[in-house]
DNA sequence: CGATGTCAGGGTAACGTTATCATATACCCT
DNA sequence: AGGGTATATGATAACGTTACCCTGACATCG
């Protein structure tokens, strides 16, 4: 079988080095703006570039440089809009200095995880952005260990072995569970996410502290699922069964609020006007209009180039020894969802000092 | 400076080779599962090879193999739903078969498509998955001028000088405009895209088509602008103002709706007691509980499955010399934002044979 | 006037892998 | 016994680039 394309050999550093009449490193040095080069040998040489179509071999040049200019973005679900906004303000943040980024969706499987990172490893990807899938710091230690750079996004690990950029969870959510209680809710259920992934645990928290400060019981109140729209039915059809029913849901992130939205609808109950809905990150952009709920929006786009930029100082050797965190405010913005409780009869609590 | 880094030099084959007592190609020859190796020696070279935690360097092995096993997803805006579940067909197809896949955006700009072009052809990358975003074949010229296989996705382009996978937008769009002529709808405005993107332009085809076939008019029921929620919400506000108001709107793609649906809120109006919409593209998975809107739906996940399986092919010289266009079904989902037509009396245009 | 420094370029080797060709043994067939 | 084929391994070179170390020319300086 013969193969009828028209070949064009792609043109190397030697070609355009003998067209140019110079050697192969001055070309280098030309491509690279590195060392000394007089105003006449460059414009030959780019000249000659341009004549050959010349572009550089990646793959040669990052094998002998050791430098891929490669990064990676490891998350667990990319279809998630919240992760979408982040992979947006990685990218931008990234080819901005240069850099190409890898995606990478690992569905919350450390399985996953982990063969995309040797993967990757494989790949000589210079730096990774991770949002780790499970709460230990295996990857970590694997990346550490072969002398990559890692920022972990999104969620904590214990112990701190990687720069951190995150949002305040516990703080976050404690707004939230304020302002139904400002509103007169007293029995307000939270619908968790995973135990041991630390967003999911510190929502909780918060939660429980205002809860607790507001010398409310939490006692059968709390349940934990997964961050999907069906376990946020699954729970919101639970706590809705309770007696008495609460005039609260605390849905600990978007996914979780569309299932419990779905649920209530389920039950023949009105939104805010018998059971009043905040939930922790925003709806999709795309449907923002739409939008009615009261959330924590987190800046997703921009934890995504502030990663980046921690990222790159680590590669420029430009960065503390001493692992950074970096926490990002979020954005509490209050909508329809939520209103006074159906038995507040007036006294409603008021905010603490 | 020193660097306290503790060193594990990345062990190479030679080291595992050395360990095993055979040669570097032997190595190589486990590694890749080709030629004659005998159980003893595989399971030498195995040892080493775990003894020593030796991954193998892909930049090394691409740039001497040629063949660097991965892909990449140029696309206009992975932030749009349709082609978030596109770039998961795709990962998944490929990983599958143990590629690795670069995402890249070029938010419909030809510059930008050009400039990550280049970038993915420095890289050696071995195929692209491209959503054209002009009507060019410019990048498709260059990249088949060095010899990198393509798949178009989504957008048709003429000539056809690359494998295919798209929907069929005009008879899609003929089959939305027939759910509002069947309820008796004579005045439905088309919301249209960018002129000079085929699907933009197929959609329109295919809702002239239907109107002509039922011998109404569509002077000034047309208008053109983008595949953005704010083009949408400006289109259906001129629309709108018409007079006599049309009954019917048509929105080419899913973010145009959106801003359609906003317009006709703005304006007092009732979906579908005063106006029926119907939309290309479905509304995001997550949301499908929610949807009202009567739309095309298109398989993008299989969409994107099926144009790996293209690329794949081509790549290993399993395709035919012929380029193939594979138009997938579309799927048409009624829903409540369509309803008989205010002024339809009882007089419904019956389906054609 | 020699020493030193800046500027401009070249030679050689190496990054880690695999393509290509070569060698060697064992086995089967006629 | 001779030839052919399947099996098993090795030597050498090359993929395309840049790191590292040189060589000169010329200017500057004490």
């Amino acid at each position: 079988m013969y193969n009828e394309i028209d070949y064009t050999l792609m043109a190397t550093v030697r070609d355009v080095a003998e067209r140019a009449g110079v050697s192969p490193i001055t070309v280098s040095r030309v491509i690279n703006n590195a060392g000394y080069i007089s105003g006449a040998t460059r414009a030959k040489v780019e000249a000659a570039i341009a004549e050959l179509g010349y572009v550089p071999n990646t793959l040669a040049r990052s094998l002998r440089s050791k430098r891929s200019h490669t990064l990676a973005f490891i998350t667990t679900d990319i279809t998630n809009p919240f992760f979408t906004s982040m992979a947006r303000g990685i990218e931008d943040a990234a080819s901005a200095a240069g850099y190409t980024v890898l995606f990478c969706n690992t569905d919350e499987s450390v399985e996953k995880e982990d063969r995309y990172v040797r993967l990757l490893l494989q790949k000589q990807t210079d730096g990774i952005l991770l949002v780790p899938a499970g709460s230990s710091p295996r990857s970590v230690d694997l990346l550490r260990s072969q002398d990559t750079p890692v920022v972990v996004l999104d969620r904590a690990i214990e112990p701190l072995k990687a720069d951190v950029v995150r949002c305040d969870s516990v703080r976050s959510s404690y707004d939230l569970i304020r302002v139904l209680l400002e509103r007169g809710h007293r029995r307000i259920a939270a619908l968790g996410g995973p135990v041991g992934i630390s967003t999911a645990d510190d929502r909780i928290a918060g939660y429980t502290h205002a809860m607790k400060e507001a010398g409310l019981p939490t006692r059968d109140l709390v349940i934990y699922g997964q961050f999907t729209e069906s376990s946020g039915f699954e729970m919101a059809q639970s706590v809705l069964a309770l007696s008495p029913r609460p005039t609260g849901l605390f849905a600990t992130n978007n996914f979780v609020a569309l299932g419990a939205i779905r649920a209530i609808e389920a039950h023949g109950l009105r939104i805010p006007q018998d059971v009043s809905v905040v939930a922790f990150d925003d709806v999709p952009p795309v449907l923002a209009q739409y939008a009615f709920l009261t959330v924590i929006a987190q800046p997703a786009y921009q934890m995504g180039q502030k990663a980046v930029e921690l990222l790159l100082q680590r590669l420029q050797d430009e960065a503390p020894p001493e692992y950074r965190q970096v926490i990002l405010p979020t954005h509490l913005i209050v909508r329809g969802s939520v209103g006074l409780a159906p038995d507040a009869r007036g006294s409603v609590v008021t905010a603490p000092k």
